[in-house]
DNA sequence: CGACGTGTAAC
DNA sequence: CCTTTTACACGTCG
């Protein structure tokens, strides 16, 4: 009882690791895109720098609506996502913090929790030292900032972090808890989103203060007792969760097909391309699987999902002919429906060997 | 209870 | 004219 976590987030991590890359482009405004490829610049914004912020540019905004408000505000860059390069670099990164800390938990490309417990023996100077070589590390060695949260659990850590950035550092302690959270808006717990937001809203609750003070009863008449529990103890600060490496519990691909259409030679060719790539990750990874998913997006951007499990197998050739009967059935049971997107997904995984270790076999 | 499908959320 | 990937909770059905 009583720790320390750390959370580390890499500030605007696509943006800035292409500046990192290119002095051409350092210091402008940046925004990288993923390109849907359907027409020139269809697709969406998948991270943007502060500069690129100041604009009003936003992660998740179609790549129009940036370049019009990008539009007479100079030089604006815009580039593809290449994701294969910031992963490489994420996990460099990653590995410094595994070496910084007691337990590592990445939750992301660009975001960790470190339990420092042990190694700064509930120190929190300590804790901040350690910190503050973690931000040198990285910029050091990548030339990246980040921001850091130090908390008496995941959720302090996580919310100290977002509590200043970029590059910054928050400290906060366990007496510090009722004070930081106090008047924050619930929408800024983790896991709080517009939906939670507006149903608080409903029984008059706007601040985390007032969520912590808000008869359980009538969080559970409008939540179910699962999630109002996980309010109240947010709202108290309360997270005993573990820094804790998760396995894999699903893996899917997805993509945006290059018309609408409900042919299924088309939609298909596209479900094994997508199977492709899935199956790299899933012999890396090393698991077997027993669901096999199809995921499908229509044309008023509706998303559905189709799955059939099926015996424990680590054979990808599995997966193509029951995601084309999924398929056929789903077009069968929706003849009006056109398709804009589709993905594939395996799920039910289990671990059949240590990642990235040989077995006694292969010796 | 296991399988399936949907909704919410975060990145 | 709107991306991608993952997690988890919940309702429903047999």
């Amino acid at each position: 009882m009583g720790r320390i976590i750390i959370h580390v987030d890499l500030d605007s991590f696509y943006a800035s690791l292409e500046e990192s890359r290119n002095e051409k482009i350092r210091g402008k405004a940046v925004v990288i895109c993923m390109f849907s490829g359907r027409s020139e610049d269809s697709g969406a914004v998948s991270a943007a720098n502060y500069k690129a912020r100041e604009l009003g540019i936003k992660s998740g905004m179609s790549i129009v609506n940036a370049k019009r408000l990008a539009k007479g505000s100079g030089d604006v860059i815009f580039l593809p996502a290449d994701r294969e390069y910031y992963r490489t670099v994420s996990d460099r990164i990653m590995g410094v913090l595994e070496d910084e800390a007691d337990l590592m938990q990445q939750v992301s490309v660009d975001e960790a929790y470190l339990d420092i417990t042990e190694k700064t023996r509930k120190s929190w100077d300590g804790a901040k030292r350690i910190a503050e070589e973690i931000k040198e590390r990285i910029k050091r060695e990548e030339y990246l900032t980040c921001s850091v949260g130090i908390g008496p659990n995941k959720l302090i850590a996580k919310m100290a972090s977002k509590h200043r950035k970029p590059d910054g550092l928050t400290v906060i302690k366990e007496e510090d808890i009722e004070g930081f959270l106090g008047g924050l808006p619930v929408s800024k717990l983790h896991g709080v989103g517009k939906k939670t937001t507006d149903a608080l809203s409903e029984l008059g609750v706007k601040t985390v203060d007032e969520l912590a003070k808000t008869d359980p009863m009538k969080l559970e008449e409008a939540f179910g007792r699962n999630k109002a529990k996980a309010l109240h103890d947010m709202a108290l600060g309360i997270d005993d969760s573990p820094v804790e490496g998760k396995d894999a519990r699903q893996i899917s691909r997805i993509a945006t097909l290059k018309e609408d259409t409900r042919d299924v030679e088309t939609i298909f060719e596209k479900i094994i391309e997508l199977t492709d790539e899935m199956e790299k990750k899933l012999k890396g990874e090393g698991v077997s699987f027993r669901t096999v998913s199809i995921i499908l997006i229509d044309t008023h951007l509706k998303m559905q999902t189709r799955s059939e499990t099926i015996p424990q197998t680590e054979n990808v050739l599995e997966i193509l002919p029951v995601a084309r009967s999924l398929l056929e059935r789903f077009l069968e049971e929706n003849p009006e429906k056109v398709l804009r997107r589709v993905g594939i997904r395996v799920s039910n995984l289990t671990r059949e060997k240590e990642k990235g270790q040989r077995t006694l076999f292969e010796f």
